[in-house]
DNA sequence: GCCAACGTTGGC
DNA sequence: GCCAACGTTGGC
């Protein structure tokens, strides 16, 4: 299968870009929506880049990139009555939900804004960009990918 | 802090 | 199976 690419995101207050830097890996837990689920589970394979993204920012952007450094297995947070993340309808014997880990590879000499991506026509495609779109794990192009690298890696603005 | 857009839950 | 109520996300 082909090294596919991905937008994760997460909020800095909660974990940033680095975070990711200082751990070097993580898994990444609580993802409690079943679109993103199935990506983790039956997509993301080891390799596949990732677009880190602050969410719940000033201003929300791209940050840096990462890679998935562990395909999918049980999210046993669901499990812990302790955490946030607890779920009583996850069995452990049938995990209802999964996690994948996610490696860092670099930061962004700058961020690439929400606002800048959406005026750039090649990302006008990505979902990110659109109005109420929630989903916290989303595919992205290889080309799309390559490109949000690239303006973050570039100082100067187009 | 506000609130629109979603996803989930639960009564019927 | 419908849909209103509720909780959450996340930009602004």
């Amino acid at each position: 299968m082909a090294k596919r690419y991905w937008l994760m995101k997460s909020e800095p207050n909660t974990y940033s870009i680095d975070d990711l830097k200082r751990d070097g890996t993580t898994p990444w837990e609580g993802v409690r929506n079943y679109q993103a689920r199935n990506y983790m589970r039956d997509d993301m394979k080891v390799g596949d880049g990732v677009l880190f993204y602050h969410s719940n920012a000033k201003p929300p952007g791209v940050v840096g990139i990462g890679k998935v450094s562990r395909s999918a297995y049980p999210d046993f947070y669901a499990f812990d009555k302790k955490s946030n993340y607890f779920d009583p309808k996850s069995d452990p014997e049938n995990p209802r939900w999964m996690m994948v880990d996610v490696g860092y590879v670099s930061t962004f000499k700058r961020m690439v804004s929400l606002n800048e991506m959406k005026e750039i026509p090649a990302l006008s495609d990505m979902l990110v960009i659109r109005k109420g779109m929630r989903l916290s794990i989303q595919p992205t192009t290889k080309d799309e990918f390559a490109l949000v690298k690239k303006l973050g890696n570039t100082i100067a603005k187009a």
